[in-house]
DNA sequence: AAGGATGGCGTCAACGTTGACGTAAGTCAA
DNA sequence: TTGACTTACGTCAACGTTGACGCCATCCTT
């Protein structure tokens, strides 16, 4: 790309020096009103822009913000991109934007990228199994925010839902209308995530309703396959299953398409929770009750943080936790 | 951030110049066996990453390009920025992400920052009405592709997909399965585009099979809820209409729900094709029949060009337009 | 043996900006 | 009137890297 007008541009056309100019787009103070005016006179003729390589390599702060995610088709991430890019627009800066694919060796280059681009600061799903990992970045000295996990490290922020509550909110949803026989479609992805998920679940069952049996548990790929996957697994070891809580929207999308495929009729036969309330999830015929995740209000904070942590290295903040809300529609 | 190890560390600790390891990193040539050796491991050793900003500043070469989108909660949209964000990577470029939000004003914002961080280049999904603003930036020099829109414009890239043909094929296939009173739900929102789609709809009725009605067009925003009022409008002009091709998946969906809540069957009554194939539309209940369009190709594509142009900043490339292709799913 | 080419470095300046510091003119209090 | 302070600038160096160029061995050619 051609370069644009430079500070020794504008200053010569006003007849001061960079320095000058410098102060009076940066508003820094120590000019005079008249030449405030001029210098912004002719920054607007020459269209003058300042340049944030040399900005950043003498600030140390680039204005800009990593975003790692694990992979942008995913449908639960898009809305929270959204909302970072927004917040993050509002303190001037822009996202580098980046997927690990769910692989830490891809992480790691993801993130020597964004270092060698001097980020002020990243925002990561991480990938499974690489809390480690950002740790070690984290003590590095990069301000760090992991979203959608909780992790408990110095240095290392996180801003995640609480989904054991969820699940505990989806099972007793499930016993509270009616379900006796239900069973949970887990993802066999070994990250705290899932691990607390079925906790949650078998929480409800700690003091059951009468009549309620113990539940079932299959652990399948969390997508729209692993889905059907599971409902069939559950419903070979349990034909006369009446309740079912996914792991995510898309493997209850999966499960209500095997069951409406092997006869069941949702809900009348069988009833389908899942989590994550993505889109889709309104628009399915019957719509899918699930556990709403408020997005933008992770986004906004996972941003909140990342900046008291850029403003201030040392803070050392605690993980934040947010709460969870079950949507029903008609799947239940 | 705190700045890791530069040229000068990684030099002093090998003994030789700054220069020396810069072209051993960059791989010039120039230098010995034995000094490659030991500066790659000095490298190892202290972690040196090469500083993006201060070789930007001087190379004119950031490595970065800027993806500049609608919205990315925009279902057609996660696909694309994955697959070119993966491009982008395997030619060690980082992606700058930004939304316009349909809107000049913000579109116009969004360039002006990735302009301050000297992108290499920028792909953008224009904003309505922003041909002229993107046209003046490729003029200045800002190697510029166009991507889902067929822009003619000197230095201003363009890669997009028939959707004229899209439409052809949408309505012929309804009148082919024995629809005869057809209407095609528009967008209110006057691009090109929609023209486009529009006029292919009409061009299939220019020898239309015998029975054959004259088509029904409405205009309503491209959401779900859009899709719905469209299909109401439709029906109260013709009550017995019996098929109906949508702007977009989302209005087919909002069209499907809305005639399924009226009491007509889905497909049996009245058939539905939409256009995208976004993820959602194969797992509606009925699947929905939809124009594919091949994204990954098109990441690839826009990716290709904009890697010309920037290699080659007078090239002239033409606009590129991507065939596609009609999904028999179970709404018509 | 002289001349030229080549390999393997080093030196210096520049990219565009800001931090640190200097300075001249003006203001104010004692 | 003097000294201290303030305002409104300017000067210089530095951030980390690369382009341009220079230099000294070494090697080859004739």
């Amino acid at each position: 790309m051609p370069r644009g007008a430079t500070l020794r541009d504008v200053a010569d056309r006003v007849g001061v020096s960079p320095r000058t100019v410098s102060r009076v787009v940066n508003d820094e103070g120590g000019f005079s009103e008249v030449t405030r005016v001029r210098v912004l006179e002719a920054v607007e003729d020459l269209g003058y822009q300042p340049n944030m390589l040399a900005r950043g390599l003498i600030t140390h702060r680039s204005g800009t913000v990593g975003l790692v995610g694990v992979d942008m088709t995913d449908p639960f991430f898009p809305a929270m991109a959204e909302g970072i890019q927004n917040a993050a627009r509002e303190t001037g800066r822009t996202i580098f934007f980046a997927s690990n694919d769910g692989d830490s060796q891809r992480q790691a280059e993801v993130f020597r990228s964004l270092w060698s681009h001097a980020v002020d600061g990243v925002i990561v799903f991480p990938a499974p199994g690489t809390i480690d990992q950002l740790a070690g970045y984290a003590r590095r000295g990069m301000p760090l925010v992991v979203v959608d996990d909780i992790v408990e490290f110095p240095n290392l922020a996180s801003v995640s839902f609480d989904l054991e509550d969820g699940a505990v909110q989806a099972a007793q949803h499930l016993l509270a209308t009616g379900r006796r026989r239900i069973g949970m479609i887990g993802s066999e992805i070994t990250v705290p995530r899932t691990r607390r998920r079925e906790r949650g679940f078998y929480q409800a069952f700690e003091s059951p309703p009468v009549g309620a049996e113990l539940p079932e548990l299959v652990r399948v790929q969390p997508t729209v396959s692993g889905g059907a996957a599971g409902l069939q697994k559950l419903l070979e070891r349990r034909p006369d299953l009446d309740g079912i809580f996914a792991y995510n929207d898309l493997m209850a999308v999966g499960a209500m398409r095997a069951a409406q495929a092997s006869g069941y009729r949702v809900p009348d036969d069988i009833a389908i929770v899942g989590c994550n309330d993505i889109e889709m999830s309104a628009l399915l015929n019957p719509g899918l009750t699930t556990i709403r995740l408020d997005r933008p209000r992770l986004s906004a904070e996972a941003i909140r943080v990342l900046h008291e942590l850029i403003e201030e290295p040392t803070s050392n903040p605690t993980p934040l936790v947010l709460p969870v809300e079950l949507v029903i529609r008609e799947s239940t």
